[in-house]
DNA sequence: TGCAAAATTCCGCGATCACAAAATACTCCC
DNA sequence: GGGAGTATTTTGTGATCGCGGAATTTTGCA
């Protein structure tokens, strides 16, 4: 039998230190703040952490394992550098998925998920006129995935997951690069239309606003761009 | 500079006890040698490789990160069971992402890749016809990634990796159901019309193939798979 | 000053230990 | 015999150590 609760105070939440280390160096990846080609070595980060080496060795190898990070032949783990070809690979790859995925989701979504992608969407379309790049960065990928989310395919979310692990840590790196404005990006912002797609429940339409959300961007930044 | 050979020898390759480890416990799993739901506790698996228990967590890791094993609350890994809805999510996945693999691998495939895969069509058979499920399965795997290989696109590539992983271990399972009869399966296998079409370099029909190899797989493991 | 050789530091890798929590085995009493 | 409570073992987790090799810095000679 369960006690009876003595002052009502829940169970207290912890998680591995492995787990914690891996949040951290993900959201890092995601976020841009490690540089193309930066070697991650296990004593490093785990000094700058303030933990043993065996937790960061646990995160690096499971980011590996997602190819968000390249192992040397040494063993050393490395950001790698975003060639034009990777970048046009791993955009393709997203336009095999995301539109499938966002054309699902348009006929399962919730009322309660699509409002709140509409809120996303209007503090999107805030960031992009103060020209916050990170706020923007960070809502956009709110959206995309509060939509991939409604398509009810764990797998297929996972796989999308996957591609922006090696795709996120540049986006950021590319948008420092055209003076910090965006409003060229503003002009290919889809997501009003898609949440009005959404609210149509027009499938089709979501997917093909997605696959325009991404080959847009792609030529932008192939243009605009600078690869290694 | 370098050294003049001495005796001729090329240098001894030696890779990682962590790497071996996760090689053969990848082959474990494809093989279906592990049934669904085992506890893999490194402790143990690390007795029984004869090694201490880092590489084999590292293993794990990995491959829980690719999501081809489960992690429970206490930190334990096991392959998780695959139920009908599991199933049915990995196959549509497949069907997402596999046929346009192959539609794109069948306008860039090279004559010797194509030799090749006419080769493992013809062991395909012979394995079938011997009722060696094994063989069949192994096989199997050979020729689609042979023929996945070609299609010029790593990630898109590496997609399908991480959802083989998460079926794999299960088909043998599944094969060992039907009387080890593999009559039904020589009735719906495309692996001959496939390599026809490629060598007729029909792009559209090969990728139609696909979708018809995975649906006919799907439609029988549906129907006589035992699932959890 | 330039540059190769030597000394030192850094790092991946694997083993081992300690600790707490969980799982399992065991005991003992009804 | 059965079940509750206890003892023992197992297991995840993280820290630390040692080894060998790679990388870096220092040194010393021309």
């Amino acid at each position: 039998m369960t006690q009876p609760p003595l002052i009502g105070l829940g169970p207290i939440q912890t998680q591995p230190l492995h787990e914690v280390v891996y949040e951290r160096l993900r959201h890092a990846l995601m976020s841009g703040q490690i540089a193309p080609g930066r070697k991650l070595t296990s004593r490093k980060l785990a000094r700058e952490l303030g933990t043993s080496d065996m937790p960061v060795r646990s995160a690096l190898l499971r980011l590996q394992a997602l190819q968000a990070l390249h192992q040397l032949d040494n063993g050393s783990m490395i950001l790698p550098a975003m060639t034009r070809e990777r970048f046009s690979d791993l955009m393709t790859t997203r336009l095999i998925c995301e539109p499938t995925a966002a054309r699902r989701a348009a006929s399962r979504m919730t009322p309660a998920a699509l409002l709140n992608l509409r809120q996303v969407a209007i503090a999107l379309k805030s960031a992009a006129q103060d020209q916050d790049i990170d706020a923007y960065l960070l809502h956009n990928h709110d959206f995309k995935f509060g939509l991939y989310a409604a398509c009810g395919s764990p797998s297929l979310l996972f796989l999308i997951e996957t591609l922006w692990l090696q795709v996120g840590p540049f986006l950021r790196q590319f948008s420092g690069q055209f003076d910090n404005d965006l409003r060229g990006i503003l002009e290919l912002d889809y997501h009003d239309e898609i949440v009005e797609r959404l609210n149509a429940k027009d499938s089709n339409g979501v997917a093909e606003l997605l696959e325009r959300d991404i080959r847009d961007g792609y030529s932008f930044l192939m243009e605009h761009g600078q690869f290694e």
